[in-house]
DNA sequence: GTCTATATCCAGATAGAC
DNA sequence: GTCTATCTGGATATAGAC
């Protein structure tokens, strides 16, 4: 299973990597050309077949980078030693931090996903993540904590629907709540990272 | 600004509409070809230039649609005369229900507007939605009802968040939560209807 | 209104010079 | 390794016959 191997990377590989994250999670596989990457990165396009090959290649090794940022490391924050609140706290808190800085993420990922789920079988495997033993523990502390009980696959949902749909849905939302102005949505954001913070503790009796 | 008018449409027209929205809601802008679309409605190909001239345009008849079924028609709920929980319990209900039935609306959906913002403004506008009141009107039925004062537009937010993130993000639950199961992701989507609702009223303190 | 044929363009991909 | 030039296919879009 342990197929893989550490090389290091070249100057102009990693001027092409950063590029093509960039423009591919802008855009998406379909709306981005290999001409765009190679403007971005300031090369010559037929250098980009010289190291991936194929658009589908390059795709794919950004993708896999991106789907580890989106599936958060959960283990660490939830196997750890602190209490069920500042479990939730730090979660929240971090992944909505984490979700701020590469706004794109989310969409595109689940575009993508959405398009090709077939890539999704191997790229899971990789990740090596199990949620089984992360939602029990979950769902365990709750209780201990003298919290009601709630199926914590749906406790899961709810907490990362909360996070990601208002950095998916910036646009839309932008629009319709704040009269286009940005400012606002901004600070909307970060005022969640309190509020659905203290809504779980509501909605868990915690 | 009412430079609406209304046309009885031929049956191609509708044939092309029927085969566009599906086509385009599954492959997106820049992964649907126009070939596509005349081979799903079974016609010639220069017969949507005959119809609708540009893909852009034949899109934009899509995506103005499609945005109508996406932002709910809130306001008929909220501002109907039953008691909160029945209205909260109505809009999870009916929401994950029709989006039961459009699974790829809302990626569709999230994925163009962050593509091209621009096409909102004016969609927006077409659809006559003005939020501000709906957000009153939730945050005062909640207190007058005994609850816990919230923030109305985090509350819409989180409402909306755990309804349609499920179905956006299906392929990666469906493989996490359930090893690529697919009844277990449709009962867990059911389930939700109740959850959700639980949920919200819990973490209202209602 | 509906079709066939075709023009035009652009994107992915390769060949080969340096 | 990096570039220029080029091939090839497929996509948007149009012309014109029926």
């Amino acid at each position: 299973m342990e197929n893989n191997i550490t090389i290091t990377l070249s100057e102009t590989e990693l001027k092409i990597l950063d590029a093509a994250k960039k423009v591919f999670v802008e855009k998406g596989f379909d709306g981005a050309s290999m001409q765009d990457i190679a403007n971005e990165a300031g090369i010559n396009k037929a250098l980009l077949y010289y190291y991936f090959r194929k658009k589908e290649f390059l795709f794919k090794a950004i993708f896999k980078q991106a789907l580890h940022s989106f599936i958060p490391n959960l283990l660490q924050v939830i196997q750890s030693n602190e209490t069920v609140r500042v479990k939730l706290k730090m979660f929240v808190d971090n992944y909505i931090d984490m979700l701020l800085l590469n706004p794109h993420l989310p969409v595109f990922i689940l575009h993508e996903l959405s398009r090709r789920p077939e890539n999704l079988v191997s790229a899971i495997k990789e990740l090596g993540v199990n949620p089984t033993l992360v939602l029990q523990n979950m769902e365990k502390g709750v209780v201990e904590a003298g919290g009601t009980a709630y199926p914590a696959k749906h406790l899961l949902v709810n907490m990362l629907a909360m996070c990601i749909f208002p950095i998916a849905a910036k646009p839309i939302l932008t629009m319709l709540l704040f009269s286009g102005n940005d400012e606002e949505y901004q600070e909307f954001v970060s005022e969640r990272k309190q509020l659905v913070y203290e809504f779980l503790l509501k909605a868990l009796n915690l």
